[in-house]
RNA sequence: GGUGGGAUAGCUCAGUCGGUUAGAGCAUGGGAUUCAUAAACCCAAGGUCGGUGGUUCGAUUCCACUUCCCACCA
């Protein structure tokens, strides 16, 4: 059986520092990543990561910060390598969209959808808006003014290409239909549908001269890929399409892409049509993650002063608490507020009081009782069976990427061990040693699948709290704030 | 502006395919206790389920409108 699987998430792109939303998503996928390297071994883990290099705003950037393009994106990049080291992403593969292997691999995909009939050439002439830096449809117009600047944007006519996308609504709804769990959560399914049915033909290129910092059409020097067209076949690029057949067929049946709310119609829709085109398998599971709102549960933005620093909270509260604060404190799927009272509260809460303190507990009574522990032989049947349970319900979980259920589930096993270390009192004088044994040595067990299931979330400190369990050395894992 | 999504206890969220007293965790208050990071354990209080109207014997759940929030509009 292949167990392979393949997580990537969205490449961000490089026009500004990262943000707590990359945060967001990098550290979903990672997760998911050390699940399943957990479950199934590194082997069967293929994690992508990277960042999205071309494109008009790039260009722009680049040239009002006064250096050049590459050099502006070479920085940018090691940002966000950086970035993904500081909170603990462990990627498989860094990709990047400004390589020349990457360009060859993007104009391949091009002559293949070519090759089949779904680009074509076409005049396109439309209201261009100069701050946006897009054409604009007429209906979007309001009063004749972009909805965003509220200015008079130019007509203007260019010859692009266009892909085909219309050819292959009914065949996107069909997939769709007889995949329902294709998309997570529910309504970004129901979405996705929609957007599908009603989507037209793109533009797929950009004329050179406004945009030289881009991939070439192929046998037309002219014209540019448009970003998005360009960006979008790192997905497949760097597992080996186009490179190692062998490798790409392995890994590609398996994939679960990451990405925001922003990027449904792009990895939904233009993407797998894209795919199609090429004759490749849809992708098997896309999560559309939430966005990360700011305390007062509005969009982060400068002029309300309400933006979080990914960089100050993983320096004032530790990266990992930020990682947990992130995992385990935002919905998976939906939109939610970043707040620091909640953090705090929540990491007490889990991991200093219920996790970190069970840990002791059971770790100083087994020295001072000298009991052995970490004999998962000798463990209870009953007791076993009991925290079996609910490791099979937290695996589910995790394997129906429920992060933030799953660990909602790990610290309600947690609790329980508290109950249950209440109710035996191994501490109590008038237990004998053997009984004060089973007690413990039931506790160790069921504290060490709890460090295994908080792994893929916190994995420095669950792999010393393993340690520590091993060792039978006391710490203070989780110092309350 | 158009389209789609959301709004349930102080906070984060479950849930109701319409039906007697709407659930959990955290935070709060009280109790009991001390093996442990003054942690854990037990109990309690907390909500006219965003607003208005409609369908219905009955709506938080269905429909319309409305407010606020989020996203997208090649």
């Amino acid at each position: 059986m292949n167990n392979k699987t393949y997580i990537t998430t969205t490449l961000p792109y490089v026009n500004a520092e990262p943000h707590i939303g990359h945060a967001l998503e990098f550290v979903q996928a990672d997760t998911i990543a050390r699940y399943f390297r957990q479950k199934y071994g590194k082997e069967n883990v293929f994690f992508n990561v990277g960042t999205d290099e071309h494109g008009q705003k790039i260009f722009k950037k680049a040239q009002e910060e006064n250096i050049s393009i590459q050099q502006f994106v070479d920085k940018y990049s090691d940002r966000f390598k950086e970035y993904c080291k500081l909170f603990f992403v462990e990627y498989d593969n860094f990709y990047r969209t400004s390589t020349k292997e990457h360009a060859q691999i993007a104009q391949k995909f091009w002559e293949i959808c070519k090759k089949n009939g779904d680009i074509y050439k076409k005049q396109y002439s439309g209201y261009y808006c100069v701050g946006c830096e897009r054409f604009i449809t007429e209906k979007e117009l309001i009063d004749g003014k972009c909805p965003d600047h509220g200015t008079e944007p130019e007509l203007k006519e260019e010859e692009n290409y266009f892909f085909r996308l219309s050819k292959y609504r009914e065949i996107l709804l069909k997939w769709l239909e007889e995949n329902p769990e294709a998309v997570k959560p529910q309504n970004a399914y129901d979405e996705l549908k929609k957007i599908v049915s009603e989507i037209e033909d793109i533009s797929i290129s950009r004329i050179k001269e406004h945009l030289p910092w881009g991939i070439d059409v192929p046998n037309d020097p002219a014209q540019v890929l448009y970003v998005w067209f360009d960006a979008l076949t790192n997905y497949v690029a760097s597992i080996g399409f186009g490179t190692n057949e062998e490798k790409f067929n392995e890994w590609w049946p398996n994939t679960i892409q990451f990405f925001g709310p922003d990027n449904l119609r792009f990895q939904g829709a233009i993407w797998q049509g894209m795919l199609a085109s090429a004759k490749l398998p849809h992708t098997k599971k896309l999560l559309r993650h939430g966005m990360v709102l700011g305390a007062d549960g509005r969009k982060m933005a400068k002029t309300l002063g309400n933006i979080v620093s990914p960089f100050e909270q993983a320096e004032k509260y530790s990266a990992e608490i930020v990682r947990f604060y992130l995992l385990a404190g935002i919905s998976t799927f939906a939109d939610g507020a970043y707040k620091e009272d909640d953090l705090v509260n929540m990491y007490n809460a889990r991991l200093a009081n219920n996790y970190g303190n069970l840990l002791n507990r059971v770790i100083h009574l087994a020295n001072a009782k000298e009991v052995n522990i970490n004999e998962e032989q000798n463990v209870e049947r009953e007791f076993k069976q009991k925290v079996d349970e609910y490791k099979n319900e937290i695996e589910k979980a995790y394997e129906e990427l429920e992060i933030f259920l799953a660990l909602e589930k790990v610290d309600e096993l947690a609790d329980w061990g508290n109950k249950y270390i209440t109710e035996k009192e191994p501490w109590s004088k008038e237990l004998t040693k053997e009984q004060c044994q089973t007690v413990l040595n039931n506790l160790s067990y069921l504290l060490k699948i709890v460090s295994q299931l908080y792994y893929p979330a916190i994995p420095i400190s669950a792999n010393k709290a393993k340690e520590a369990l091993e060792k039978r050395e006391k710490i203070i894992l989780f110092n309350k704030l």
